[in-house]
DNA sequence: CTTACTTTTAACCAGTTGGTTAAACTATAT
DNA sequence: ATATAGTTTAACCAACTGGTTAAAAGTAAG
């Protein structure tokens, strides 16, 4: 039997595998499973199309991949601001800001995401039950916060829903916004979206906090 | 020259028109510009996919004829309350009010317009443009009752993201919140969603009245 | 060099999709 | 009744799409 040279394939082989990815990942926030072609990942990797089907089976594999990943990579960031171990404000603070840098580099993700959960909520349904998301304990967090009256007594589900809604909707709106608010300027829409990093946060606080 | 017997003509044209308006509308909400057939349309219509282009030549025109009609139908009832010549709370809950009514009837127009509006901008700044409507003057309205010292001095533009954020996100993101927060539980996000309604006026009035 | 194996490619295929065509049907006006 | 116009249908088509195949090119080991 003839031995692989494990150096030689692997680094060919994740060469290829990770250019297929990175074209597949573009390819997919940009126009969706539906709206994505084969040929264009192909294109947009620079291989030949069959080689895509030779890395990943079917279209279908090559998009779990792809949106299987993004969710690893996106996740674990902002569990982890939240469940550390310093004040409830700057704990916040921290969320937030991850969350909105998050969103400026990966400008098309909310899109993809509402996209796709909406496509197939089943297949979704799995990744987050496989990937070991568990937000109960951020929610046990937040009640904890309320039982010492360090902030407003509410359902830690709506704040949490406020708290994601305010940093990931204008991202996911943007076209309508810049549209509607800035008249097509996407210059004053950015900057818009910059100074939302904090005028988010002291709408968020002031709603919280007891004064 | 023979005269029409625009009775009967139009009796059958409005007929035929608005079942395949319907159907289009339900299968377009659903699957989106992209993954809509037009044979599942005329399906859902009880009609012959010819008949589809006989009425709406191609598909684009069809989808366009749809999107412009959801738009129209669904901005002016909003904009009326905002307008109204009443004190500003009264407003804001008669705004929310009204736009989770609409949300509630139509669960899949967020993510729709989402994802449309992702897909061809250009089209969706053109029905926009096309459509009358002017943001600046509610704009306009909210700095008035700024000045006035209402409620709290903020970007207005912020101020109506975030309400409209606050309103919508909850409906867009629904598979994914409710299985996050509910283990999938359907019916206790509708209970969630319903309570909304008053938990996110709470919410916002906290955020901008002044104590 | 030969062998065994993996990676890459060009050509191809079957199913689907939006769209067309020509004929059949319906209803009115003369 | 029949001519005229709009309406509806079945059959068809060209283009596209995801996926396959078989052969070629590359590579490490004996």
């Amino acid at each position: 039997m003839v031995k692989l040279s494990d150096k030689m394939n692997n680094i060919k082989k994740d060469n290829t595998e990770q250019k297929i990815m990175d074209a597949a990942h573009t390819v997919f926030l940009k126009k969706g499973m539906d709206g994505a072609r084969m040929q264009e990942i192909a294109n947009e990797a620079g291989i030949n199309k069959a080689l895509l089907h030779y890395y990943f089976r079917t279209k279908q594999k090559l998009f779990e991949a792809i949106f299987k990943q993004i969710f690893k990579d996106s996740f674990p960031i902002i569990r982890k601001t939240l469940l550390s171990d310093i004040p409830i404000r700057e704990k916040m603070d921290l969320f937030i800001d991850s969350y909105i840098n998050l969103l400026s580099k990966n400008p098309f993700l909310p899109a993809f995401l509402l996209k796709e959960i909406h496509r197939d909520p089943e297949f979704f349904a799995n990744v987050i039950k496989g990937s070991g998301i568990n937000p109960s304990e951020i929610l046990a967090m937040l009640e904890k916060e309320m039982g010492k009256g360090n902030i407003r007594k509410m359902n830690p589900c709506d704040l949490i829903t406020n708290i994601i809604a305010l940093s990931v909707f204008p991202f996911a709106a943007k076209p309508l916004l810049s549209i509607m608010l800035f008249n097509g300027d996407q210059k004053a829409y950015k900057i818009f979206l910059q100074e939302r990093r904090e005028t988010v946060k002291e709408f968020i606080f002031n709603a919280i906090f007891l004064k």
